[in-house]
DNA sequence: TGTATTCATACTGTGTCAATAGGAATTAGC
DNA sequence: GCTAATTCCTATTGACACAGTATGAATACA
């Protein structure tokens, strides 16, 4: 029951992003080295950002990644089902599942809660606030 | 960020017995037959509850298993972290973890409402709670 | 032109999941 | 006591995902 490090990473980046917003392009390799993850890893996970149009790259010498909206449109469920999959507990909770146990099956509802508590909180969480939290509570460099 | 079959099998096995519950021993075939999951890997399943001693074991020709206690005194939280390990969605938001990150980690902040949402819901619900469910509102030999 | 960067794809070692398999130990009923 | 039904114990397996690493091509600034 783990957020992989795919999803982690990914909200790191992007928060990083987020956070050292200056309206020029920020390069992976700045952000690997504040972060502390492999650079090469990271450009896995930028790429399904960016093909998801979540970020925009600039690409050649002085490129880099831009987050393509403000931090208010990006919820943490938004960044984590991208890069995770489905944050669903058990398969039949799915919008499209189909388990023929469903009508009688009583641990479905655990199931059922369980969903609605782990979509209540990532989807209620934006970018935004978590720059605002990093930046209130937590000082500004560190992410 | 799915539970596995072997925690969902648990809950439903524990569901079976309480609901199955009539003073004499359940045998795991009749579980697997009404659950329709195979009977030895159930076996290895209730070897975990059974050492926990979340249920009594007969052994022999008309052996089977029992629910040591009343279906109040087990919440799905301790049939599901029995079973599947820690239910945190990342390590660092565990009793015993030491992150490094910890103190300046904005990121952090969302796995720890995950982690209390997880756990509102998971710690509340009792196997009382959903055979009664099953009573009513799914019908007796549905589970 | 050289250097920094993104982009694309392939590969790999490790571990977990979800069983399956085989047999030993125990006990009720005949 | 014998047989059949059951729990108990341990090993093995195939598939797959995870968490990277590696290599090189394409692009663009200076």
């Amino acid at each position: 029951m783990r957020i992989s490090t795919k999803g982690r990473y990914a909200l790191r980046l992007m928060l990083d992003l987020a956070v050292n917003d200056t309206g020029e392009p920020v390069s992976l390799k700045d952000i690997a080295k504040r972060q502390e993850i492999s650079d090469k890893y990271l450009e896995q996970i930028i790429s399904v950002l960016n093909r998801a149009k979540f970020v925009k790259s600039i690409r050649g010498a002085q490129g880099g990644y831009l987050l393509s909206r403000r931090p208010e449109a990006y919820t943490v469920g938004m960044i984590l089902r991208l890069t995770e999959g489905s944050l669903a507990p058990v398969a039949c909770v799915e919008e499209d599942s189909s388990c023929g146990r469903m009508q009688g099956c009583a641990a479905n509802m655990v199931w059922r809660r369980l969903n609605d508590a782990i979509n209540g909180v990532v989807d209620e969480i934006t970018l935004a606030d978590l720059v605002e939290f990093a930046r209130r509570d937590v000082g500004e460099y560190m992410i």
